[in-house]
DNA sequence: ACACATTGTCTGAAATATCAGACAATAACG
DNA sequence: CGTTATTGTCTGATATTTCAGACAATGTGT
């Protein structure tokens, strides 16, 4: 897919592709990371330093002490690198930290067990909508996604809960104009948009069916925390034709699962 | 390799803490991020700068780099910080990217269901033993322990089989002599260890008893690289109470799925 | 109330990490 | 076989980042 490899990362503005501009070593780091886990396959150094906008005498360097670190790993024989081994480690002592994401974990892993459907944690990062953690179905034609990837979140049923605190002018001010574009090349009325935010938040829980793509039916429900505000989703993820009588047993048991997830002060 | 970079620094005569050392930024983010995975719980900016040997003010730079990167966050109310959601995201795309380890993955979550115990993904980290992943037993008495957390080799049965390669000699220069010493003051015979390494060698699978604890049987199996070679093994960890026929049972499984997860060129 | 420890934020200054560019050694391609 | 694009390693110079220390604002204990 056209990455639209920039070159230029910039989060802040200005600052055009500016020839002498020096940076952090932590920053390039971090762009390092980010570039990485949106490439989701090794890349070469070469390829690194092009795509974070670093010197390649930098990018050496940098990766050179990653390695060593094992944050990242050489993959394959000519020159690949991704993520190494520590990264897995600092990954699973997050995961672990708190009890609550924890039995989160465990409730992914027994509904998935349970009714052989993919299963996914979902939530924001900044504007976009990101899989935080995911069971695959294990059918023979399974439905996954990558965890970690940016996804505009009007193509979600989770996105429309995870708005739910918000009033229609801060949706509108939030989602960029772009992301109402669906991949097909439909778009979806901001005003539809609006109340389906509405409906998810009066309802409590999300529908969606063949939006980002043509095959798949989503159904979301709200994990709350101790204030009552929805931070992820709990969602299924189902093969479009999947019998009525069924798509609303696993609806009874997601909201089920999520609101005993859900911290609510009772 | 051992360069004696980080660790205690004590090359030249000075004895004293020496004042003057002005370390990279990126070194920094790895020494904290490795004193983190170590500590295991969440700290403070300023135990953080002590643990890692670095000012007060340049941790303070660094964590907030990391927490606006997401690669650390806030974990209670008053400044604890501790890994964040993007090592979630780089852990699993470590863990994801390719089909050996996923199929591994799967796996220990089939083994976990199927039996209910505790099974273990272990490996070496330098000349450390190592939890790369897990799956709890799902009883009242769970045994569990984290990942990531270094133990000396001796103390495990993993431990025997991932030094398989190894010449006598080998061993021993690789194991440090503080190794032997089990948690409970005694101590292994280096010439029994050896005699244990090549047993495991040669059966093809390693257990111990009641060895790093009281309470616990453990018993792996290697899996085997392309080259033969024993990078990581699977293993249950058990009540030490366990039948043996339920043992031998449980063995057998281990072996023939270890061994299914081999990739030895036939 | 006091003394004492800690946090988070700022400074200026000095040590150095990042950078551009050159280099040989392969690889890719027509 | 030349031509062109890579890769990995070095170098010296300077723009930057790390660092020590000071600061006010909170805690903590007696």
């Amino acid at each position: 897919m056209s990455d639209g490899a920039t070159g230029l990362i910039e989060t802040e503005a200005g600052a055009g592709p500016r020839h002498g501009e020096r940076r952090r070593g932590i920053d390039r780091v971090i762009v390092l990371l980010e570039a990485l886990l949106r490439h989701r396959a090794p890349m070469r150094v070469g390829d690194i330093a092009r795509m974070i906008g670093a010197p390649r005498s930098t990018t050496y360097e940098i990766v050179n002490s990653l390695l060593e670190a094992e944050m990242l790993e050489n993959v394959g024989t000519e020159g690949y690198v991704y993520f190494g081994r520590a990264m897995h480690l600092f990954g699973w002592a997050y995961s672990h930290h708190n009890a609550h994401y924890r039995r989160i974990i465990e409730t992914l892993d027994r509904m998935a067990a349970e009714t052989g459907e993919t299963v996914q944690l979902c939530g924001l990062r900044g504007n976009k909508y990101i899989v935080l953690d995911c069971r695959d179905s294990s059918g023979p034609f399974r439905i996954s996604s990558d965890v970690g990837v940016e996804v505009p979140i009007p193509w979600t049923a989770s996105g429309r809960l995870l708005l739910a605190h918000m009033s229609e002018e801060e949706v509108k001010d939030f989602i960029p104009p772009g992301d109402y574009k669906l991949p097909d090349g439909r778009v979806i009325a901001p005003a539809e948009f609006f109340s389906d935010v509405a409906l998810a938040r009066q309802q409590g829980f999300s529908e969606t069916a063949a939006l980002a793509d043509r095959f798949t039916w989503c159904m979301a429900a709200p994990i709350r925390d101790g204030h009552g505000a929805i931070n992820k989703t709990l969602c299924f993820v189902l093969p479009v034709d999947t019998p009525e009588a069924r798509r609303s047993e696993l609806l009874a048991l997601l909201c089920e699962r999520a609101r005993a997830l859900s911290l609510a002060g009772s």
